[in-house]
DNA sequence: TACATAAATGTTACCGATAACAGTTTTATT
DNA sequence: AATAAAACTGTTATCGGTAACATTTATGTA
């Protein structure tokens, strides 16, 4: 690999100049900037980063740190890692993958944490690099997340127009912020319709949301939309309700939260609240480099979802 | 954070002989060794990655490699990267994730790739670094893999053992050689038994495993087990015959393969040929470094699988 | 034209580690 | 005890960059 110094002699100018010509090009003139421009080019130069990093007394790692249990992991997160990798390769950065147990390992530039629980903020408060959290908190954490209440306002807005009469909440049982956000925009949603709100929490398992309907089956009236905060529950509800010999989406609807892989593998595709996970990890990138850059921190970033259309409400 | 020569100052010694005490240990008298070990506990000394690289030329970054599109990716990828991840950073180096889109980006010290198709064989074995495949090929490349083979041979043999009188093999139309030594395998348990092989493929998609029940179910006879080469195909199946108003596990059995995530929220839960993932990416990223290293490359790593028992084949 | 000032480029030291060599002390040998 | 060999420790240069300062060159002003 070619360095400054072969840049410089081929150039016939001194290294100073040539990391000049990169960091700060307008204290060059043009003549000697073509030059050097030229050298690198025939030497395929590419500054070494790891020089830098020295010098700068930076490692160019970003953590993400998925405080979850990894056994419980969404297919989500898999994107969320895509997206945030898209940036930082962009600015050099690489990403390092922790867990709690190994989250003290070796040191880095800043992190991005995600699945954090209460008792986790002393710790997160205390970390002396940058921070962003992907997934909203109240603790005045900067995060990146979607418009949870959005999701599930429109969600419902959406099932009642297309005419079903009782709607069912199915939410994640959990202290998390973004399941009472997404509670908050369902009850809206109804109060603003003058109904009652009803609303059941599960673990964020499949079985379990299966399990109640068939359990509860006989109690529960024809032309009910079941408005799911996550696309697991949501799975569980279309199977339960599947076996149960209902009718998917005549006589019953179900919606999804998340629009990743299972809403999409699930028969018939389930209509859900997509988040663009993607983009999402790309912004926890961007917000986190800048705040490493020490520009100014752009805060929360709030993402508005899409309705994901499939197959589990009527036209 | 403290120096090698705030360690070496507090010693009183010379940065070399720290430099020693860490990396050649039996060059020290015992004596001045105690001495540094106390200066590198009471400053809390750990060495400086980036310097280290900087010497040593490398970067301690490796880059996984999922050729894949990612659209379509299987929830697996996320614990492949927590065992490689693991690994990693047991040893101080850090997880790049790159697409074929970002490959480029940046370097490294060595590659983990997985996804590849017959066209990326020619880029591959151009690279200047270690290279570790996850996932079988035939063309010489190291790698790490299941048994694939030994997977769905025993599979089989369970299956007729549980009094199953017709297999069906329902694999991934892709000419990759894991499908090849999972057909294999299949094939050859069928006919120890004197038993005539039936194969389909499709997409790895569960709505075309699905549709492929409820268009031939009448010509489907009682008492069939469907072998799937995936957890996704073997979902499809399930809701197949499950809409079909066939009864699984007693007139209909069904295994998928993976066990990862997609088997636990299917209903029943997927009986699977279970892979070790994060074992098998702990075992990528052991590899790897030890060909970084220059120690012997292992070579192939074939993980023996386990049968993960669901509910989708009778006792 | 002389001189102050600004602009452009070069020199040196340093980031935190290590290898290669140099210098010192200890041990072995006769 | 003298001396060679071995064992230990220190010095210097280096990896590939950058900041701070030093120097040179260009420009402006009286």
């Amino acid at each position: 690999m070619a360095t400054l110094m072969d840049v410089a002699k081929r150039a016939n100018v001194s290294k100073m100049t040539v990391s000049r010509v990169i960091n700060h090009p307008d204290m060059v003139t043009n003549e000697l900037k073509q030059l050097v421009y030229q050298a690198m080019q025939e030497l395929d130069y590419h500054p070494n980063l790891i020089a830098k990093a020295l010098v700068n007394n930076s490692t160019r790692i970003v953590k993400l740190c998925i405080l979850e249990d990894i056994d419980t992991t969404e297919p989500y997160y898999m994107n969320l890692m895509v997206g945030i990798a898209k940036t930082l390769d962009l600015h050099q950065y690489s990403l390092q993958l922790v867990t709690r147990r190994n989250f003290d390992i070796g040191n880095c530039d800043g992190y991005i944490i995600t699945g954090m629980r209460k008792e986790d903020l002393d710790w997160i408060k205390k970390l002396d690099k940058p921070v962003i959290m992907f997934g909203e908190n109240r603790y005045g954490l900067d995060y990146v997340d979607t418009n949870n209440k959005a999701g599930t306002y429109r969600m419902a807005k959406l099932v009642l127009e297309r005419g079903y009469e009782h709607l069912v909440y199915i939410g994640i049982d959990s202290k998390e912020s973004f399941e009472y956000s997404r509670e908050a925009g369902f009850i809206q949603q109804v109060q603003e319709n003058q109904m009652i709100p009803e609303l059941y929490r599960f673990e964020n398992h499949s079985h379990l949301a299966e399990e109640f309907i068939t359990k509860h089956w006989d109690e529960i009236e024809s032309n009910t939309a079941f408005i799911c905060a996550s696309d697991r529950l949501a799975m569980g509800i279309e199977r339960g309700i599947a076996r149960c010999g209902g009718s998917i989406p005549d006589d019953y609807g179900v919606t999804g939260f998340d629009g990743v892989f299972l809403s999409q593998v699930a028969s018939p595709k389930i209509t859900t609240v997509k988040q663009s996970i993607i983009e999402m990890g790309s912004a926890c990138g961007e917000n986190l480099l800048d705040k490493i850059n020490s520009k100014t921190s752009q805060g929360n970033l709030i993402f508005e979802p899409k309705i994901s259309m499939g197959g589990t409400l009527r036209e």
